[in-house]
DNA sequence: CTTGACTCTGTAGTCAACTATAGAGTTTAT
DNA sequence: ATAAACTCTATAGTTGACTACAGAGTCAAG
């Protein structure tokens, strides 16, 4: 049993080594987060406040990392920090937060959905550009084009259901 | 022909109203980006200067709008505007600068694939975590449970092939 | 001919998500 | 025992991509 002072949470230094408690430096090497980064996130709300030594060093659980981790794939997938640290929030509470969360993930899996096809759609048409320069080679004197495909999300577009690959001049 | 005056390019006044020349708020109006992202563009780089009328006003032609949604498709692909700017002004030039410009495009695409790739994979996570939650309700007071997938880029993870799905109690 | 909408320049502010620095105390390795 | 490495707080700076004034001139409608 750790001995814990009862007024704050602070740890007797003689239990800083045994335990598989972690240094700030040591959870950032192991989760690639940079040490003001976790800071910045502590002072932000993702991370709980760690426990800290007699002299002010925060040491961290092993499941900091989980949380890191969690925090990492949410942020790949879109969510900002504020969106994760609400659901942290409200995943902490119990049942009825959970509507809200489940709504805002549903929310950012439509997002997500329509992201990733709208993605797709501008990659191959890259691809296809890409594709295209090679195939001419640089011999003749013609001028780089780029992608100038207007449909999909262009309200302004005049050519509205033609693919078209125009080579641009500037 | 269009009056120029010879040391600038300003054009006389009685030209304002009749040709196809946009003013700023048009252009905005047109394009979906606001008047001063349009100059915030211009002083980037990401535009040319457009022509002005005697009293100052910015006139742009109707291609303004071509390079605007080529701007805003590059972003969605996420190149940043230092690099939207690399590649046009680098498409201007002619034959050398395509190698780079090339390279630049093509790297990009590959990080698009890896980004797509990984997004992709997230979101399947996401939408099974979702699935979960909708399929277990909310009788039961159990805790909201949250993505904790540890594969895929994650250094630290101790269960490496084991696609898991926790409830992180938090 | 005046009112209201539009535009100009220039500077400053915002926002997210960090990153860096200063100055001081702490721990660890030799 | 001393130097190197680590950590602390607090504050300020950075980057990217804008957005918001302030103060002044310009244009179009009634």
């Amino acid at each position: 049993m750790k001995k814990i002072s009862k007024t704050t949470n602070l740890i007797e230094d003689q239990d800083k080594e045994q335990k598989d408690l972690l240094k700030i430096g040591d959870v950032a090497r192991l989760s690639g987060v940079g040490i003001e980064a976790l800071r910045f996130y502590e002072k932000s709300g993702l991370l709980d406040k760690p426990v800290r030594t007699y002299s002010g060093y925060r040491m961290y659980s092993q499941n900091v990392l989980e949380r890191l981790s969690f925090i990492k794939k949410a942020q790949v997938l879109g969510f900002s920090l504020e969106e994760i640290k609400q659901v942290i929030k409200d995943s902490r509470g119990g049942q009825k937060p959970c509507d809200e969360v489940r709504e805002l993930v549903r929310q950012k899996l439509i997002e997500l959905d329509i992201k990733l096809k709208q993605l797709q759609q501008y990659r191959d048409e890259l691809a296809t550009t890409l594709q295209d320069w090679d195939n001419l080679g640089q011999a003749d004197g013609h001028i780089c084009g780029l992608i100038e495909n207007s449909n999909m999300g262009d309200s302004h577009s005049s050519h509205k259901h033609s693919k078209q690959l125009i080579t641009e001049r500037f």
